[in-house]
DNA sequence: CGAAAGTATGTGTATTCTGCACCTAATTTT
DNA sequence: AAAATTAGGTGCAGAATACACATACTTTCG
């Protein structure tokens, strides 16, 4: 009973490291920043979009929004407008011609790759005091926690 | 120099489980199903506004604004409402009459509870197959990441 | 002290974001 | 091959948000 207890303490705890993370990571401010830092010019909430698409593309409007927990519609209208500003690419779908694959065009992964190394210049003091093993665990950890979520997730997803 | 970039590396994967967590904890579904296993009734809105208010209340509306980064208006207009609800009391500050500290009420705290418990039902689960030591080491190095990134922002704010 | 500047909160208003209803095109099912 | 399903998109309406401005209180400084 007392490691149960333990474990749901930890929960607790752990569950509000996520809830301050996700805070700061959802802060305007921060994007604001790496927009700065990175000398790129685009919006806000264009951002997510631009880096799950190239991370995923050629990724659909359907998935993409599934994975954005938004509105196709909206998700749609947003793709279009990075087609418009060059960032990614529309194409039909090769099998299904019902999909228009969006993906990453030069330009885009220019900006994505302007944004990560601006990220590194601003987050990666972070780590200056951190072991080589604490930075491998939490990596480690972190990513197993995401998958083992994703996968309940799943399940859950399922039985509907 | 590999050693560098061996962290780089891992900078990198830490990012991607961070954007990944931080997609799921943003997704609607996910807040829904929360509230509907809680059974209470509230707005996904004013959600993460109640408990930022149960953590760090009694709390002004600027503190919380700054928190959620948001405008000051918007969260006027959000803390009115959970205030109309009952879930939270204003009431002047005791140093300072401007401000209009926001601290939860017992109908509040009975509803933060329920949704912790409801988390704990649903999220439990996912450590099933985790050891002690791994749930322990999550908790404490991602504590240690979000603290540090908090005084890294600090810093930067102290040099505008 | 007391006027001026600064700060915390709140209201009116315009803009943007988002989602629902509905449409078309393509695919799958029967 | 007709019916049902699925992917994407447009029109419109409601919600969320922020900016401009107003008010009340506090701090600063002559």
């Amino acid at each position: 009973m007392t490691s149960k207890h333990r474990r749901q303490a930890a929960f607790r705890r752990l569950h509000e490291a996520m809830v301050d993370l996700t805070a700061i990571m959802n802060l305007p401010q921060r994007d604001e920043a790496l927009i700065a830092e990175a000398g790129v010019q685009l919006d806000r909430a264009l951002f997510p979009l631009l880096v799950g698409i190239q991370r995923f593309g050629p990724i659909s409007v359907g998935e993409l929004a599934e994975r954005a927990g938004r509105d196709h519609t909206t998700v749609s209208r947003q793709v279009a407008r990075l087609a418009e500003l060059g960032l990614v690419e529309r194409r039909p779908g090769a099998v299904d011609k019902r999909v228009k694959e969006a993906l990453i065009t030069d330009a885009g992964r220019q900006v994505t790759d302007a944004l990560d190394a601006a990220r590194q210049r601003i987050a990666g003091p972070v780590f200056e005091h951190w072991s080589d093993r604490d930075v491998l665990e939490l990596e480690r950890l972190m990513r197993r926690f995401v998958d083992d979520l994703v996968s309940l997730s799943e399940v859950a997803k399922e039985d509907t």
